[in-house]
DNA sequence: CAAATTTAATTAAACGTTTGTTTAATTTTC
DNA sequence: GAAAATTAAACAAACGTTTAATTAAATTTG
């Protein structure tokens, strides 16, 4: 059913949907108020109605899709040694990047900036927060005496994040590397899964006890 | 022994530098040309002098700076054993990236770009090139008996570019992760010889044979 | 229920700034 | 004194935002 008032949601929701591509694709500077309103169409004076500005649109966009803490803790407890809790956080990384890889676009330019905004500090109290889960699940495998004890537990965690990221955010590169055609290529399930194997393999090499 | 002309050279060189770490801080369209102008101390009709228009100078920043194929291949020959040739291409990205880190964010900006421009082809073409030197190094180890057969090869030569990469172009977030003061996190000998030992060790684990 | 009224949504036009670039005059260098 | 380097000022175009007028929707009233 569809009333009346959700139709204005949903304009509004078509608004920080368009904007999200268009900032991954160019950066926010890049992206006028006027090319937007044109992409999502809709009058250039309504981004101010719905959103206040250019600025606060920007803060909606990143902020509703931040990956919560609670999701993350929820699938770790349903699995119940540390190489199974870590291979599924593994696979959510996956699965998110590559899901919402417009939003980790803006989310990773983001991180590279050095000056430091309010956006800024949000974003990496987000990622460290969940980076902690990580490093949390490899320091208590260690403990259990289900990982190897002298491993880089930090860099392990970063390479997870860092694997995942490169491969869901830069489609163009990472298609000549695959030999995958870039028209084929839509980061369906046999490249997703391929990403998820690649990562247990590596991560159990690295960690497991032979 | 500096010479009018040289001065002329460091002034265009010193135009460069500056643009470079203003790029990489805050993105090509973020930075006018008055600001550039401002921290270089020169004129705003220099830009164009100079270099023809922002563009053109921002060509030019990513074209001088590229990793050339030459360097790389010069030093994989000077080892011998293929796990050496692959532990110098890994500890040489390390070096490269965290030495010239404002330009290598400026580059990873470009590669998340999904608009393909010159410039983007260019860049790609780049980076694809150097992963093939290195995923050539693996194939050749694993017919030379000295890597596992059943590896992703495409796969961890990805891991070594994305792992160097976000360690050196992410330092707010990955100072976080180490625990490290961010004033002291200048990226000295002591946490680039981490990165480089961790991923020896990585690498090993999952390619060696044990 | 329909008319009147209020509220919300949408528009085109204009706002003052800022953008990258160019011009024309001036200073410096050779 | 010719050539190169540097400057302040001006340029049109584009920027994000605001305004005031108009249409659409919702609510109140008789």
């Amino acid at each position: 059913m569809v009333t009346e008032e959700n139709k204005s949601i949903e304009k509004r929701e078509n608004i920080l949907n368009v904007a999200e591509i268009l900032f991954a694709q160019q950066g926010f500077e890049a992206v006028s108020i006027r090319e937007l309103a044109k992409v999502a169409d809709i009058n250039i004076a309504m981004i101010s109605y719905y959103f206040g500005s250019k600025e606060k649109l920007y803060e909606e966009i990143v902020l509703r899709k931040l990956t919560s803490t609670e999701k993350m803790k929820s699938i770790i407890e349903q699995h119940n040694t540390y190489t199974d809790k870590l291979f599924a956080i593994s696979d959510l990384y996956a699965d998110v990047f590559i899901e919402n890889r417009n939003f980790h676009n803006i989310i990773f330019r983001e991180m590279a900036m050095e000056q430091r905004t309010m956006m800024n500090a949000v974003i990496t109290e987000n990622l460290y927060k969940n980076f902690t889960l990580l490093s949390d699940i490899i320091r208590k495998g260690i403990k259990a005496g289900e990982f190897k004890k002298n491993i880089d537990i930090e860099l392990v965690a970063t390479t997870v994040i860092a694997v995942n990221k490169l491969f869901s955010t830069s489609p163009i590169v990472i298609c000549k590397i695959l030999n995958v055609d870039e028209s084929e290529f839509t980061y369906g399930e046999k490249h997703k899964k391929r990403l998820k194997k690649y990562l247990h393999n590596l991560l159990t090499s690295y960690l497991a006890i032979p």
